[in-house]
DNA sequence: AAGCGAATTGCATCCGAATGCAATACTGCC
DNA sequence: GGCAGTATTGCATTCGGATGCAATTCGCTT
């Protein structure tokens, strides 16, 4: 008795199988496989009658088993750092959107200490994913282990020195010699520079962009200060920067608008000054709060939009054609004149 | 010669199998597998000949074979929908990390449109997912889909009214009681609330809660408007909210802060009224922006770590032990006196 | 009605790891 | 030294669907 109950109940739970489903319609295996795939020659006789057991036991093909004949998943990784900008999500839900038209599901990772990393890795190698889409750092090493796996990457705002790798990225260099164009031309000549992570390779692009444009044009006065891309530092690296140079910049550049924005109220609260009247303050990426009207931060908006359809699409063209060779595509910011800081007339 | 190289491209190309390493290490496919498992016997020696061939060949064991052979995939579907509150992603990132201790695997499902979701109910069955983890919402058609598959399900911030559903949320009642209780407390007598989407749940929980206690406590001048919990619509409900009544509320009942941001900046900016002394504004969620200084919204902070926890906890305890019974769990709010609105005393 | 090519269908095998069972090796004990 | 008892190891099978190949059927021509 109990032992009927259980094979009952273990029937109830067990999935329809394509066998299941072939005994129903009197069918091969074969043939429910082939009605469930797209170029397979069926008669619609055969069609009708196995979609008809199909929906009559609740059938659906597993992925899994489909997954280990065909040596193709129809998954990727995409890997996202916790410390990563505020509008990442914004990314991972078109990420996940653009993969899920072709089919494709997204195996999500996300890692905060670094040492997870290796652990990562290894998991979606073991999950055999067709690709890794990755914002978050990796190594030459990781890289290396990655492709010789023979899967296809996709770096996204981050580019490897090891040239073998697609890229997609925002051009982080011109938007800030943008920036710095507009505040040199609007007469600012001390300027202080708020970092992100030191190991953030977004920062590093953005401060030394920033840096090296403000070189050109000659100036030299430039205080830096590094917080960790959230606002509270951007409000303790303000207070740093006129702690440092005994008074306020002309003008704050910072790595991302969080931190702008943290500079902002830390200047009009704790300095009384005015923004952009007495300190002009910038950012980098054209978040959501930077157009809140307390801030309308001046900033470079990244193009999320054509870089996440950018960066799915070439990761499926490399998973249909593993020869294609490596591509970086940069994408030009879209300036946003905010009122967070004087600028040069246009 | 052109066949040796395909063949050795093809070498390259494929992953080392628990077969190549036994060939290698000179033993069975089966002592291969012991070695992989934690339970199983192996002695020292065998472990140590296998792990070194295993190294050699840099192999790693196939998810998806071992998957479809102990029936369990060791990935949960994590379900959410483009509209959700911008608090999403931390619940996502912690979410994925707390599943990753458990050696659980996040497979994400993003929908927008509505329609997308019997794709996506389709598509995480085929995938075996070993449970599901809801921020969208399900209907109870959907539940039943799932439920059937024999598959654990916790709905994340949404309560089916078919109570054989696990869990977990933030009590948004309580929490809009709570901000009611204040606002009267404090002398306001006639308030605007502004919705968020209609076919939100957590919207409709939060503007009946406060709707129901503001006629408990006999706060008869209500005017309700909606919006999408965008910043702009905030802006564009706060204008509406004066139209409708010829002038401003005493205060404003948002469904979240990010709505309760635009409705600060909607008052200060083109109705030159202060905040909170012509108006009081409250929010929900707790998000990031609410505590940046221009805005300082009072709200109820959503115990976002705990209720993640609880959620992935209970998923993981239902995907181990299917009996156990539903459970839903409801955390209290964090109550966070801003600045944006009169609160009565302490 | 016979004949021919194309479309369908079934058979058998494969993907890569897990596992029950049986065979073997090893341990300690008398 | 012999034997019971335990720990290892290998064999064979299994999970669920895809696919090459051969057998069969169908449609159409003459």
């Amino acid at each position: 008795m109990s032992r009927v109950a259980d094979k009952s109940a273990k029937r109830d739970r067990r999935r329809a199988t394509s066998y299941d489903v072939a005994r129903e319609a009197g069918v091969s295996q074969s043939a429910v496989s082939r009605v469930f795939q797209d170029g397979a020659s069926a008669s619609k006789a055969m069609r009708d009658r196995v979609l008809a057991a199909a929906n009559k036991l609740g059938y659906r093909p597993n992925a899994i088993a489909r997954g280990l004949i065909t040596q193709r998943s129809n998954m990727v990784a995409v890997v996202i750092s916790k410390l990563t900008n505020l509008y990442y999500p914004e990314v991972l839900v078109m990420l996940t959107q653009r993969f899920s038209e072709h089919g494709i599901r997204v195996l999500l990772f996300a890692l905060d200490r670094e040492s997870d990393i290796s652990n990562t890795i290894d998991a979606l190698l073991q999950y055999r994913v067709d690709g890794v889409l990755t914002a978050a750092m990796f190594e030459s090493r990781e890289l290396t282990a990655v492709e010789n796996a023979g899967i296809p990457i996709v770096l996204y705002n981050r580019t490897a020195r090891d040239s073998r790798v697609s890229s997609v990225r925002c051009d982080q260099e011109e938007g800030e010699r943008w920036l710095v164009e507009q505040l040199v031309g609007a007469g600012h000549r001390s300027f202080g520079i708020v970092a992100g992570p030191e190991d953030s390779i977004v920062s590093i692009e953005r401060t030394t962009g920033a840096r090296t444009e403000l070189e050109r044009l000659g100036v030299v006065d430039i205080t830096t200060v590094s917080g960790d891309y959230g606002y509270e530092t951007g409000r303790c690296c303000f207070a740093e920067l006129v702690e440092k140079r005994g008074s306020a910049p002309d003008a704050v550049i910072a790595a991302n608008d969080v931190m702008a924005i943290g500079c902002i109220d830390e200047a009009r609260e704790a300095h009384k000054l005015r923004v952009p009247e007495d300190v002009s303050i910038v950012g980098f990426d054209g978040v959501g709060p930077a157009r809140y009207a307390a801030y309308d931060v001046t900033t470079v908006r990244q193009p999320v939009h054509r870089m996440t359809e950018s960066a799915a699409t070439m990761l499926i063209e490399r998973i249909e054609n593993p020869e294609l060779s490596p591509e970086k595509r940069a994408f030009s910011g879209i300036q946003v004149r905010g009122g967070s800081a004087r600028l040069a007339p246009e």
